[in-house]
DNA sequence: ACGGTTCTCTACCAATTGGTAGAGAAATCT
DNA sequence: AGATTTCTCTACCAATTGGTAGAGAACCGT
């Protein structure tokens, strides 16, 4: 048992690995449920070698919300270029794109919700790297409210109530349980075609 | 510090001391964040009175949360009964409502939040409690989609999403704090308003 | 006055937590 | 080949975790 001469090391990719697997835990567990040890099982390494890669949990925690941050503006403004030019056809594209990201990876949003709860000033390095995206966000629905392709109202609370909804929907699967939704693709179809009505609808300009 | 006569017992108000405080350690930060020495420290009295009114931490998480269903069940109920016909005027009643609720006590909708991420099983017991109300707020809107008199679409997936965007506000503060709201008695009421204007536009019928 | 119940306490426990010390294998550089 | 850097390990640590054992104060009906 002493000796494991094949390739204990799978040369460079056991950052990225733990880093992974942190996501998902941290992402669907939470922060403090999840311990250095059950992570270091999980990539299959000892614990030591986590601390080896990361300083402290803290540090891993930095890392792993950062990642986020890239990964999820990089969705996010991908598909914002790439969408069409009416506000809400771009809104849906965005969406859309959130969404298929947090099927895929469902901790993605779980960290982000996360958030709240860490001691603020934790959350301050973050805020930091999404600040560009979330202004951007709130300038551009201010300014398609403002040539009335949006319903007039509060473009931040706007913002922040459709991040609310697609956040939620995407996170808590519990709740659509209740409701009787069935996860599967068809159901995974339908919930994203009703998410993208009722956007929809909240945001139409009403007609004057 | 041997002896402290002075009432060290405050008479059976010790549980609902306990209850309290768990709740909001509980709702805010989440179960596997709050030690019980925490919550003994809140409430001011050792651990092992915390072990004797209730069993088990499980034991007080399962306590917690039916007092949290039986809450959100009485104040959803009340305003449904006390509101108006009109489906949009009775949705706005009870989201005020529960709202309302969530501003005093934001550890309410954390709790149902944290539910997702309990050991199924542990959620078992408390859908039991919710899916009554659950049921009755699908059948309720589903039956005013058929009158006309909500926009038409998935009723559950909808209820989803309306319970989603009230939730996600009330209980992250720090997403409405990236997009600069402030949080005082005239941004408290700003955010409720642009969210019922926002709820209202969802779900009002598609003139035909 | 007294025996029992109700309630809170101090003292302790094994297991787990995040983290340190330092050894040793493998790859890389010279 | 030898030295150095990179990477992962075993062994250990103090602190904290949920939980047990059991003593003792305050109140109760009798």
């Amino acid at each position: 048992m002493a000796s494991r001469p094949v390739s204990p090391n799978r040369r460079g990719d056991t950052r990225e690995r733990i880093l992974e697997s942190a996501t998902i835990l941290f992402g669907t567990r939470g922060f403090d449920a999840v311990s250095l040890d059950q992570i270091a099982t999980e990539v299959g390494v000892a614990k030591q070698t986590l601390l080896y890669w990361f300083a402290s949990k803290d540090d891993l925690v930095q890392a792993v919300l950062a990642n986020m941050a890239a990964e999820l503006t990089v969705v996010v403004e991908a598909a914002m270029r790439a969408a069409p030019d009416d506000p809400l056809d771009r809104l849906e594209a965005v969406v859309h794109a959130v969404f298929r990201s947090a099927v895929r990876r469902p901790a993605l949003l779980g960290l982000l919700r996360e958030l709240s709860r860490l001691p603020s000033g934790a959350t301050g390095y973050m805020t930091e790297h999404l600040n560009p995206l979330v202004a951007r966000a709130v300038a551009w629905m201010q300014s398609e409210m403002e040539l009335g392709r949006l319903r007039q109202g509060n473009p931040a609370i706007i913002v922040a109530m459709v991040y609310a909804t697609v956040t939620g929907i995407a996170t808590e699967p519990e709740a659509l349980r209740v409701v009787g939704w069935q996860q599967d693709i068809a159901g995974l179809r339908n919930l994203r075609l009703e998410m993208t009505r009722f956007l929809r609808a909240a945001l139409t300009p009403e007609k004057s």
